[in-house]
DNA sequence: AGGACACTAACGGCGCGTCAGAGTCA
DNA sequence: ATGACTCTGACGCGCCGTTAGTGTCC
């Protein structure tokens, strides 16, 4: 089928298509009088890549999500995710505006958007550099700590070792744990991880009163990742292939001690939950915590 | 001041400042050495443009904003009106983007995206042509017809005639209206227009009962406009200013005609119009209505 | 003399749009 | 021969980021 049809059946124009196939995304035959011969596979690609367009998705990521063959969930939700921080930041910036718009205080102004700028991109490499969803619930579980200025140059460092940090992650990851992070992560709503995540926190505030009321599951808990069984389960394997991950991609030495400069809420966090720790370590001896 | 402080005070880069002045919104001196020195209006403007374009709004529309002067609201309302548009499609896509992942029917996905593409540019246009707050009236007067596909040639055809109309349309507004429409169309919310519209709406369906049960208030409002107070009012400026304006850019001829055709919905709308326009003659026969 | 700062100029990048010029098909 | 189509290639845009090379201040 020659570029014109193409066009009317896809939505596209004839430089989108060009400049897709220049992308790499399709390769059409071109026939002897130089003229492009689209395959039906071609038009269906060019169909795919015409919606995925529309709802502003890259087209780095549509190649991410083309070539994803049978998880395209996991692809998928990770746009999704990356199209709801792109919804937290307009709104964050509409009610900003209307702020101006009551009161025009550019001084204020300066103060207000600098973080919400500077954390917004943080926010975007945690869900980009980790695969399925388990970026976005770093994010919601980090989310609350980004929200501080970054008014020294220590602080300016820490926010650039993250960003280091973030950009060359994906050398460390292999593909044994990235299959167990997209089996793991790639259906889960924004909204339970939030609720796991309150949970969690809420679990940290008060050890004792948590242990108490969910004692029985805790000591099943414990029991079960004690057992042989739970050493042969794939859930163990996920937890050794992420330790082994953190370890050798430096998220305790780089990230978490930079977040630690960057954030003094997270400092208390951390204070929090060592604090958890001695506390749970008094009531179960016998079990040991990572970082 | 030297750059690299005003960049701190404004949380700028240099290369933004330096893009900044090559597009004219600062004119800092240049001492003997060849170093710019930047004066404290410089760095004013700086950190309004700062605040500014991390809100997401454009150079030229900043440029507006630093322009506008007394009546700083106004500018600033027409990008707030922008904002709700991109935060309204970005809702649109991140809700289609659940559609996709539930259930990925690409075939189903060009159908619907490519509605809304073609319209959010419409609407945006109408908000940008349109002086105050007038575009954002006439986006929710006409959203509700703008979701139609264009699946013929002459509903391109009319989509490009509209385009056009709204690209050239700066041209026909005098100073007089403009400044008529900023003072008319400032301050209203959205949510306002709204009601606004849809009381119209409601009053058009059944006339009738509008005039029944609002007898006393057409009256008195008939009244007004046919007195020689209300022809020296600036309501009655305003309308003389708006129906010359529409007459003179083809308001009827070419924007509402092409949309009749982009739109059978719009269409049906006219048709109600004109069935209740005659109603209202008959029983108000002494006055005239416009298009 | 070294390092931190300043300058300009050129090129890159995303995702195409917009010509311009030349060839091909019915 | 005409008009509708195809091709390639260069340049543009918005908003800067990224080198690279050079000069200036302390």
């Amino acid at each position: 089928m020659l570029i014109k049809d193409v066009c009317r059946k896809c939505m596209l124009t004839k430089k989108a298509i060009e400049y897709y196939e220049k992308q790499g995304l399709i390769q059409p035959e071109i026939d002897e009088n130089g003229y492009r011969n689209f395959t039906n596979k071609d038009i269906e690609i060019l169909k795919e890549v015409s919606v995925l367009r529309k709802l502003g998705i890259s087209i780095a990521d549509i190649k991410f999500i083309l070539h994803a063959g049978d998880n395209k969930a996991a692809a998928l939700t990770k746009c999704k995710h990356l199209m709801e921080l792109r919804l937290e930041k307009a709104s964050a910036q509409y009610e900003f505006m209307e702020k101006l718009i009551s009161n025009y205080d550019i001084e204020q102004g300066i103060d207000y958007v600098q973080t919400f700028d500077d954390f917004f991109t943080i926010k975007e490499k945690l869900i980009q550099a980790f695969p399925g969803s388990y970026g976005m619930y770093l994010n919601i579980h980090f989310g609350r700590f980004l929200n501080e200025k970054i008014d020294t140059i220590a602080k300016e460092e820490a926010y650039n070792g993250i960003i280091n940090y973030l950009d060359g992650i994906e050398n460390f990851f292999t593909a044994e744990l990235e299959e167990y992070l997209d089996n793991y992560f790639s259906i889960i709503e924004k909204a339970d991880m939030e609720k796991i995540n309150s949970m969690v926190l809420n679990a940290i505030d008060n050890v004792e009163e948590f242990i108490e009321s969910n004692k029985k599951t805790v000591e099943e808990y414990l029991e079960v990742r004690a057992s042989e069984e739970f050493k042969k389960s794939p859930a163990y394997k996920l937890q050794q292939l992420l330790i082994q991950f953190q370890q050798q991609s430096g998220y305790c030495d780089v990230f978490l001690s930079n977040l630690k400069i960057l954030s003094t809420s997270y400092r208390d966090y951390t204070n929090k939950l060592e604090a958890a720790n001695k506390k749970f370590m008094k009531l179960f001896p016998q079990y040991k915590n990572s970082c």
